[in-house]
DNA sequence: AATATAAACGCAACTCAATTGCGTTTAGAG
DNA sequence: CTCTAAACGCAATTGAGTTGCGTTTATATT
């Protein structure tokens, strides 16, 4: 992604343009999937960036709506870049069981589910598949 | 729950039957909904069963298909005993953001989706609704 | 009923992703 | 250039969940 356009996504968020943020968007977003900490870390060796450094820069993400976080089923948070604004995470998700990667299904259309029982008000949905991925099965 | 169908489930499940193991599968039962280990230290206080156990039970139950396990987000296991059978889960779960209880919505019909993608194979499908649940909105 | 044995249990110690505290550095507005 | 809040790094801490190990108990078999 380039410097100009991250710049600017971050200034529209609040914050402010560091070198260690400008990698983080750019790894996550030429990842586009989501990833741990863990998995950013080894990505951005180089940059130097602090374990803590990145938990904290990815809740400011989250808190703007840049990121969004999920559990993949082994307690451990995943962050994915997406562009699509809403809080509510707006595709699917894949789970491999054998490798763990986790995959976003932006392709997957998600039909309208009317479970708007009484009382309760939905804000977010989450799509989970589970299984096994091309590279494993 | 009765102490003979629990003796039956436990049997068919190839566990031994002890009273700790009977307490849980009847809180489990009577909740009807997922419940932390901590939720049900508390409620099975009397009992005495301890930490250790209750997760080791769970997990031989949870190999057994007699409960689901699920994380709701706040990287916390939740256990559900689940009389379907099925491996997948059969059925939404609804979050609240606020309470952070989590409930089966065993009367949310889930629509087929055609996700089959080239190479991938899906086997579990869970889907989460998060918002307000009628007490908290 | 007695015995054998594998499962279940309790306690303490451990793991590890994530968070907190705190002092230092840096971006960027004025 | 200066000033301040944001960003950062390091070390210590948290807490759900797990592991090791010795003891107890359920239950099948003699």
């Amino acid at each position: 992604m380039g410097e100009e356009k991250i710049k600017e996504i971050l200034h529209q968020a609040g914050l402010k343009y560091t070198p260690g943020r400008a990698a983080l968007i750019d790894f996550l977003w030429r990842a586009s999937r989501p990833l741990t900490q863990e998995e950013i870390s080894l990505g951005l060796k180089e940059s130097g960036l602090n374990k803590v450094s990145i938990y904290r820069a990815l809740d400011s993400f989250l808190q703007a709506g840049l990121v969004h976080r999920l559990e993949s089923g082994d307690r451990v948070w995943k962050f994915a870049f997406c562009g699509c604004g809403s809080r509510g995470h707006c595709h699917p998700h894949f789970i491999c069981r054998a490798c763990g990667k986790v995959e976003c299904l932006t392709k997957v259309h998600l039909p309208e589910v009317a479970a708007s029982a009484q009382g309760y008000i939905i804000e977010e949905q989450e799509v989970y598949f589970k299984g096994l991925c091309p590279g494993c099965s």
